[in-house]
DNA sequence: TCCCGATTTGCATCCGAATGCAATACTGCC
DNA sequence: GGCAGTATTGCATTCGGATGCAAATCGGGA
């Protein structure tokens, strides 16, 4: 398209190929090595030797080839970040922290989506053969593929999820924490009878959540308990609301729903469906402290994670596991934070 | 950990190191070249030779190395795509379903996530550095960075934003058909003073909308119109709402917000901090079509970006480019699709 | 059975940078 | 000025797979 690209000896656009090494070592009058150790970091290489490379490679547009050097290093600095549809559509800002703290170390993100949380099979083979130095993951691993990372020596960290009786290494928020304050609170302050939403079956978030709040509700005692299912979105919570109230005759006294989308589709449902005043004719608690919770129109009590927090730990574990793959295995649990919103009526708030 | 890796010869984990394609060879009695045909798609290789390269292949767990491929082949299979915290947060789904698309064609996502839009610098050296095969970016660029890669010969496309007389690519929802739209039918319902709330300047997507919402309520004789600016969250929103009642002196009849979260921000406060009614005393109306959005607390007037024909688009536009680098720039602008919502005042709802 | 053309296979080389080792250039010190 | 000791530099090789070309093998027809 430009016209200089058409002359001969233009070295960039279409000209000849991109400048490596050894170009810049012969402009500079200089060997190729002395070029590699100019542009790393406790090589050695005399202060006049930097600046002729580096006149050289500035006149040549000369960058390092990230591929090559990883072939010979057997370091790709890449890291494998696995999410699905759904971790990523509730905490979009996981993403871009977990991405951001792996820049700081110099590490790039290799990004794998799965539609289901259960299509993890099919990006393995990716990573692998990509070499990625490490891979973060908010999608859960069979026992199999867990042991071909591992046969690979790729040091594993799991966000928000663990493998049962696995040695392996995760960062979660205390979900069984949380929902023991969200259920304590609640049955504290009089509430009786209760319905749960809960995730959809492939989500191990969602089934430790709706198994904790279960297992506090019967310590407290609590037997009226009804439970559905969805699938994590809004409208599925809204669908949810009005499966439970039909499976069970009438609205409970409080609905706790294993996210936050799904307890705000609840919100919605009860008011505009059943006519319900929220809290006051009944109380819905939900999960994670996404942004819409604390909107106006719902001020949800809920339980947010420390994403900031945890991504930080992710980051940092996995790397650590890079450069010293000795590492044990370790399991990080964060505390959440408890929000009392106006979505449930709490001791605290009316007592 | 497991015992097995104490023993000598084994060949995984603590062992020797991966497999490489000529210890399959070795192990097939082949010749090197034989193993990479087999792991290629056109190359010829009988069927007798395919069965023994994959029974050894398997016996040693060899995966072809990616990097050591991209190395020869000058093709990374790997694109970038660069996302701003904001372009994230507002549509999550748009990363989910890019990475898929490309999935699709096998390539991978190297993810660069920048904390704000204008931070571009930092990362070109690292995507070049990668070899990226092609950019996908929700983030400008300056013309020199531009200039850079196009230099180093790598296709760009563009999403939701482009650059002024510049010859790129792009994808982009048609903003300003879309509040074309808005301002005409809330004119059209009778609204005489508007209120816009606009985004951060260093957004170029922020800006078209403010500016194609400005000229047509000028088109449509409306000069009663007050502004002020937000970072496109939330509570900015709300914030922006309350300066701009106070900037006017009073609430207008209509408020155009660059985005929906905005403008949810904006109905809280119009609710909360002055009482107002939503619809009945003032329409808002945002952009994008977010979840939020659709809640039935909100039921916002909006435009929807129609996103998985944009990332459809976006994904196959940068892959052609890719596979033949001589197609020249194309623009494609996608009409998004007017939500009539009961967030506004509008003709077809009450008259 | 023999020969020609079409497949398969192997050989050798290349991609671009990193690095151990040896050679060389400096440094300071006596 | 000479020498030991250190800091630089270059040489040669390596990482793992792709590919042009030549050699080998196969198939089938006469």
């Amino acid at each position: 398209m430009n016209k200089a690209a058409k002359t001969d000896k233009n070295k960039d656009s279409t000209g000849r190929r991109r400048a490596t090494s050894y170009d810049v070592a012969e402009l500079a009058g200089v060997s190729q090595s002395a070029v590699s150790r100019v542009f790393q970091d406790g090589a050695s290489a005399s202060k006049a030797m930097r600046n002729r490379v580096m006149a050289a490679a500035d006149k040549l547009g000369y960058r390092p080839n990230a591929i090559a050097r990883g072939l010979i290093t057997q370091r790709s600095n890449m890291v494998a970040v696995v999410i699905s549809k759904i971790t990523n559509l509730y905490y979009p800002e996981v993403l871009v922290q977990l991405t951001q703290r792996f820049s700081e170390h110099g590490v790039r993100v290799l990004l794998f989506a799965l539609e289901h949380e259960s299509d993890t099979g099919t990006v393995i083979e990716q990573m692998l053969q990509f070499r990625v130095d490490g891979i973060l993951t908010a999608a859960i691993f069979t026992p199999e593929q867990l042991e071909t990372v591992d046969n690979a020596d790729i040091p594993v960290v799991f966000y928000n999820r663990t493998l049962q009786d696995q040695l392996v290494s995760s960062v979660r928020c205390d979900q069984e924490e949380g929902e023991r304050w969200l259920v304590g609170e609640l049955v504290n302050a009089g509430h009786k009878t209760f319905g749960i939403v809960e995730g959809p079956p492939d989500s191990v978030v969602g089934i430790e959540r709706k198994m904790s709040a279960l297992n506090e509700l019967s310590k407290m005692g609590i037997t009226d308990i009804t439970t559905v299912s969805g699938d994590f979105g809004y409208e599925t919570g809204r669908d949810c609301f009005t499966r439970l109230v039909e499976k069970r005759g009438s609205p409970p006294d409080a609905v706790i729903a294993a996210n936050d989308a799904m307890a705000i589709g609840c919100i919605d449902e009860a008011r505009e469906g059943f006519g319900l005043s929220v809290p006051d004719d009944i109380s819905i608690v939900g999960f994670d402290g996404i942004g819409p919770a604390s909107y106006a129109a719902y001020d949800l009590t809920t339980v947010r994670q420390p994403v900031q927090r945890m991504t930080q730990a992710a980051a940092s574990m996995l790397i650590e596991r890079i450069e010293n793959p000795e590492l044990s295995p370790e399991k990080r649990a964060f505390s959440g934070k408890l929000i009392r919103g106006g979505s449930a009526r709490l001791r605290s708030k009316n007592g």
